[in-house]
DNA sequence: CATGCCGGGGG
DNA sequence: CCCCCGGCATG
């Protein structure tokens, strides 16, 4: 390849990174987003995409803040499936958006941003001095593009009104939004260049030179990050193909992680799974970060600095460019070590307690409550986080990944539908899970059941999980509802249904 | 104790 | 299957 070519790429890899964050989100969501990741990621380029995807993509991006984003995206990642088709068309022309080339559309597997560099995407107006600031700081191209994606798709909470004064707030922003940025794509790849990047970023994003940011996301793509795949601009089958990582085999340690629950599945199949991706995640997915500690603030920060400044800021309503701190911001961040993997979970949630961190679920008992923690847990356990109200602490330990799966096979008893296996009830806001609900689940409940519970919350879960077998040994409550003998009465047993009649579990009066 | 049901069993 | 029932768990 020519130099120049390898240039184009390398930007657009840069570019797809940023993307790729927030689709990578989508992927842990669930299994079927990684298809659905790569292949909106396909389509999402601004021009040509439908207006409907687009529409869509749009909307989250704009709306949302990192965090909001990033539990977007599965839900979005559902839509898109809808629309796969269209997108696989769409993707199937590749040629065409090669023709967009680089310098116009960033394009990437993922989607969910793509700005044209010279534009703005209309929604960002707010942003856009801050966003030129930050351009201004970072390299030539990339660290446009960066920025732009950045700030596109994470959409760090900046308050508006607070302009960047000066250098130091350049930079402070520069930082934020690559910290943030951090917490979303870039985890995902733990690779070389990843962190080369971060490092970068510690250093002050202005300093690398366009070379080197290319040369590091290059290699950091081209060869660890299998993670890159789809975005990979040369590679073209990748958009046809939806789920990305699988063929290399560097993906199966993707795969595990990424695809949520399905793996489940996969999972039971492939014991491996648990067992053996924790070492193999940590390799190079450890990095330390600062994790604000207000409350209800999860932001992560790769930089010390970056993390002060934010509480200074946004939380101490200090003045930005106060350098001179007293120190009072320490208290409210705290150094963690992030594991990639989960951090990428988190982000998917990224929910209240920050992605990093992640509460050991608790025991599961055959709750149905536990049941959602189970599915969540055995494929990334991200869920963990409901808990959290509080932060659990951070640094996480895949221990109880290991307890994964022995749930897994209770779920398993779903349906492995495509996307099915999260369900998610923790339809909170925050979902990560993309359900839906529709189809996989339901049946299981059946006849089976009556959970003391509240109706639609039993249901809910009960579906979700596989009901925890009823029959053995338990026997279900006895439900609430009036059944035939009181109903009618005995003098009329020929009223009651046959269940009744033959002392059987009634059938006419289910609760 | 009345119910609601499960687990069996006979036809 | 269809019918019944013993018996246990619950309220």
């Amino acid at each position: 390849m020519t130099s120049k070519r390898l240039l184009d790429k390398t930007l657009a890899g840069v570019r797809g990174t940023g993307a790729g964050n927030i689709v990578y989100g989508g992927n842990y969501c669930t299994k079927t987003n990684e298809h659905i990741s790569a292949k909106a990621g396909g389509v999402l380029t601004r021009k040509k995409a439908p207006a409907t995807v687009n529409g869509f993509d749009t909307q989250i991006v704009d709306t949302c803040p990192l965090q909001e984003l990033s539990k977007e995206t599965c839900p979005n990642g559902n839509h898109r499936e809808k629309h796969n088709t269209k997108k696989k068309a769409i993707y199937a022309s590749e040629e065409e958006e090669r023709e967009v080339g680089p310098g116009e559309v960033l394009k990437c597997n993922n989607c969910t941003h793509r700005l044209s560099l010279t534009g703005q995407r209309q929604e960002d107006h707010m942003q856009v001095d801050s966003l030129n600031s930050l351009r201004s700081m970072l390299p030539l191209h990339v660290t446009d593009v960066l920025a732009e994606e950045i700030y596109a798709s994470s959409h760090i909470p900046v308050p508006r009104n607070r302009k960047p004064s000066g250098h130091a707030d350049k930079e402070v922003m520069a930082a934020t939004v690559l910290t943030t940025l951090s917490t979303s794509p870039l985890v995902l790849n733990p690779s070389p260049g990843a962190s080369a990047l971060w490092a970068l970023l510690a250093g002050g994003v202005s300093e690398t030179s366009c070379r080197g940011w290319k040369e590091s996301l290059s290699a950091s793509y081209s060869s660890s990050t299998s993670g890159n795949w789809s975005w990979d601009a040369s590679d073209q089958s990748v958009p046809s193909t939806p789920s990305p990582p699988l063929s290399t085999d560097v993906s199966k340690s993707f795969l595990i992680y990424s695809q949520g629950e399905d793996n489940i599945e996969e999972a039971e199949s492939t014991h491996f799974l648990f067992e053996d991706p924790i070492p193999r995640k940590r390799k190079n997915s450890m990095k330390v970060m600062f994790k604000c500690l207000w409350k209800n603030c999860e932001k992560v920060l790769s930089t010390s600095s970056g993390i002060q400044r934010h509480i200074r800021t946004i939380h101490l309503g200090r003045n930005g460019d106060s350098e001179n701190s007293d120190g009072e911001e320490d208290f409210y961040y705290s150094e963690i070590e992030v594991n990639m993997d989960t951090l990428t979970e988190g982000l998917s949630n990224l929910t209240p307690t920050s992605p990093t961190t992640i509460c050991p679920p608790p025991v599961f008992p055959l709750g149905s409550d536990m049941a959602q923690s189970k599915s969540a847990t055995v494929i990334n356990s991200p869920l963990s986080q409901s808990a959290p109200s509080t932060l659990c602490h951070i640094r996480t330990d895949h221990a109880y990944q290991a307890t994964a799966p022995v749930s897994i096979p209770t779920v398993s008893s779903e349906p492995l539908n495509s996307h099915s296996a999260i369900s998610v009830s923790w339809q909170s806001p925050s979902i990560i899970f993309k359900s839906q609900p529709g189809a996989h689940v339901g049946i299981l409940s059946s006849g089976e059941k009556r959970q003391p519970v509240t109706h639609t919350i039993s249901k809910t879960h009960t579906t979700t999980i596989s009901t925890p077998k009823p029959s053995t040994g338990t026997r279900k409550p006895r439900g609430e509802a009036k059944k035939c003998r009181k109903v009618y009465g005995m003098e009329k047993k020929d009223l009651w249904c046959t269940a009744c009649r033959w002392k059987k579990a009634c059938q006419r009066f289910t609760d």
